[in-house]
DNA sequence: AGAAAAATAGTGGGAAAGCACTATTTTATT
DNA sequence: AATAAAATAGTGCTTTCCCACTATTTTTCT
């Protein structure tokens, strides 16, 4: 029995490093590597991988983006989502659609081999230390706000106000009034729990929301 | 002829994928393999490399010290930074210190192989990108400021800034005038060309001025 | 010692941000 | 089809930021 796996990372070192590890594992078959989410998407039929090992900062489409069109092609595949930030908020949305695993860069060949099998298996793997930040942060939002999730207008809105664009000018770019921006703005700084606009964009690169 | 190579990278899928990769080459070999700035430091004595690979981000020591100590205990060695940023100050900090390369972490076998027998050689070698950031650099500094020099006072402040502190409670923390952190606040919009706060926060952030 | 740069403090005014609300419409989700 | 979430828009108000000045004192450098 081998397992089918794929990789989608577009920093070839990276790409080409994990392919080399797993060749060395006969229980696994490195099927296909992939630099974009456009060449996967595109040639995903023709190596049905059992897993796929994923890249969330892809140049071309964004994680959670690309993780559902992959699942919609492939309803059966398992993935692992592999990453060198370990933000709650991006990891619990990428469970939420339906990855199975979890994996920060640093793990070393044996955890990679092993969050394999396990999602192989129909199990759910979590890099230790993402798995502990999950279960803070879970008692964290019991004590406070649930909502740490940005919407699509307010993350719009944090990116122009990270790019020095004042409500007035956002307004106009997005075809909305003064207020409504404001209000957004006010949703922002209560969900990342910041004071000021010094805050939002500290809080907007740290989740990497800016370029 | 061989070229001794040692990788220093705290993220194992790197470390390794690299390793594997230049060990197909037969004009290189990886002679040690370092997790932490401090363990490189340690035992480089005893695998004395030609060309070192060096992560910029490393958890223990900040790159620029760990590249300092290393060219002092091995004069002779030569230094590519490997890095997933592409930030222009730091580039030039690590050239002035004496490092060869600069590789981007998306770049491919060939051009990680082609790095190491240029520096090997005497040579120099940047990735494409970091060059000509570089030079667009040295247009922009020529025709505007060469004032991007903050002083204590500016720094201290814009410090406070990005950690959402008002006018008022950066005056009260600096015990002085709330008309003097306005006027030092002016100055660091103009010398970083930002147009507010946002702008300041980002900067100081790009400038490493931030934790 | 003298010049230059930095730090200090001020006035006055306009623009922008932030706060606390209410309220309607549109979009998702089930 | 019903409910919840998101996006929209508003009022009124206060605080903070930003700008253009002038001006004195303190540091730093030559």
């Amino acid at each position: 029995m081998t397992i089918k796996v794929a990789i989608t990372d577009d920093h070839p070192i990276v790409a080409n490093g994990l392919k080399k590890i797993l060749d060395d594992f006969e229980s696994i078959n490195v099927v296909a590597v992939y630099a974009t989410g456009n060449d996967m998407l595109k040639q995903i039929g023709t190596s049905l991988p059992d897993v796929m090992l994923l890249d969330m900062n892809l140049p071309d489409l964004e994680g959670p983006d690309l993780a559902r069109q992959l699942l919609k092609k492939l309803p059966s595949i398992k993935i692992i989502v592999l990453t060198s930030s370990d933000v709650t908020v991006q990891v619990k949305k990428m469970l939420q659609i339906g990855c199975q695993g979890y994996l920060l860069k640093d793990s070393d060949d044996k955890t990679i081999v092993q969050a394999i099998e396990t999602v192989y298996n129909g199990g759910q793997f979590l890099s230790p230390i993402i798995q502990q930040q999950l279960v803070n942060d879970m008692f964290k939002s019991k004590n406070q706000k649930q909502n740490t999730l940005l919407t699509r207008r307010e993350k719009e809105v944090l990116q122009l106000i990270t790019q020095e664009f004042t409500n007035q000018e956002i307004a106009d770019k997005l075809f909305i009034s003064l207020h409504t921006v404001d209000n957004h703005r006010s949703s922002l700084l209560q969900k990342l729990d910041a004071k000021n606009t010094a805050g939002l964009v500290k809080k907007a690169i740290e989740n990497g929301l800016v370029e």
